[in-house]
DNA sequence: GAGACGAATGTTATATTGTAACCGCTGAGC
DNA sequence: GCTCAGCGGTTACAATATAACATTCGTCTC
């Protein structure tokens, strides 16, 4: 199969068969993903893949800023925003509200929090360049069907 | 050897051995140390300690507030403040400036990035109970080292 | 077109991080 | 003394991630 680079320049940056399928999993799932869960998609396409395949997959569609990995999880879920790719945390600031309840995931970003988040960095002295944000606790969904 | 949680229930809440030696080593070792890098701080007294033996002591830290857990290094870092012990993260928001270069870790709580977290959960209907701050850069002084 | 080269991907093996499950001691209560 | 619960030790293994090498494929040169 040759590369599908040439097909769609302007859809997309160039996704092979494993980002593209990467990526539809991550999307299809509708809950955050760990590399191996990935890697179980990637096998539709092809059986023999290995942790490698879905880890570079990974790697490539974070660079591009279309998947974030959950650090505290470790575990990836695809991007709602229209992230700056080489500028991913820095200036923006995401924040992932992750309900250990059910699993959902929301991606939040917000400029007052970024101000804060630079100002800081700024009086210790510290160039960031990448910042993670992440919130366990129960969403609303979950506050009110488990009400206990 | 007895517990010493007779000891000294005043300087601290009842630490065993392995967990003062982790708390130690993670002090003296002026960098967040891996789980395992912890295991052979033990092995120094208890040459046969395993994983477990090492990973209780650090989830007993963590409760206690004494230690910190770096989700993006996979390490242990002990903390600098006063937290309270039951309430890690939620009302506080202690965010970990780490330097990539040199390894440092700063540890920074701030009232109104606190305060902006609480707002955002709160708007989202988000109830959360830990939030993990973790800003990836280079500090001041690799900055100033490294000039270019 | 043949051959040399380099980038990307496939493949194997292994490293790192973390936990389940069971065992045995010890101390409290009876 | 006996029982039992809880803690910590121990074994074994699971889950996550990467190093290192082999292969493929496009491209450039001649
Ligand atoms: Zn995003
Ligand atoms: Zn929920
Ligand atoms: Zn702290
Ligand atoms: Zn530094």
């Amino acid at each position: 199969m040759p590369h599908d680079s040439h097909s769609k320049p302007q859809t997309g940056p160039a996704l092979n068969a494993a980002q593209a399928r990467a990526l539809g999993a991550l999307q299809a799932a509708g809950r955050p993903l760990t590399a191996y869960e990935v890697l179980d998609a990637l096998r539709e396409d092809q059986p023999r893949a290995a942790p490698p395949t879905a880890y570079r997959a990974l790697r490539r569609l974070i660079d591009l800023g279309l998947v974030h990995r959950l650090e505290s999880l470790n575990a990836y879920t695809p991007c709602v925003h229209e992230h700056d790719a080489a500028d991913a945390g820095a200036s923006q600031a995401t924040l992932f509200a992750i309900c250990d309840d059910c699993g959902n995931v929301r991606e939040i970003t917000d400029a007052p929090l970024a101000r804060r988040m630079r100002q800081l960095a700024e009086e210790g002295a510290f160039t960031p360049a990448s910042t993670i944000i992440e919130m366990h606790g129960r969403c609303g969904g979950c506050a009110s069907e488990g009400g206990a």
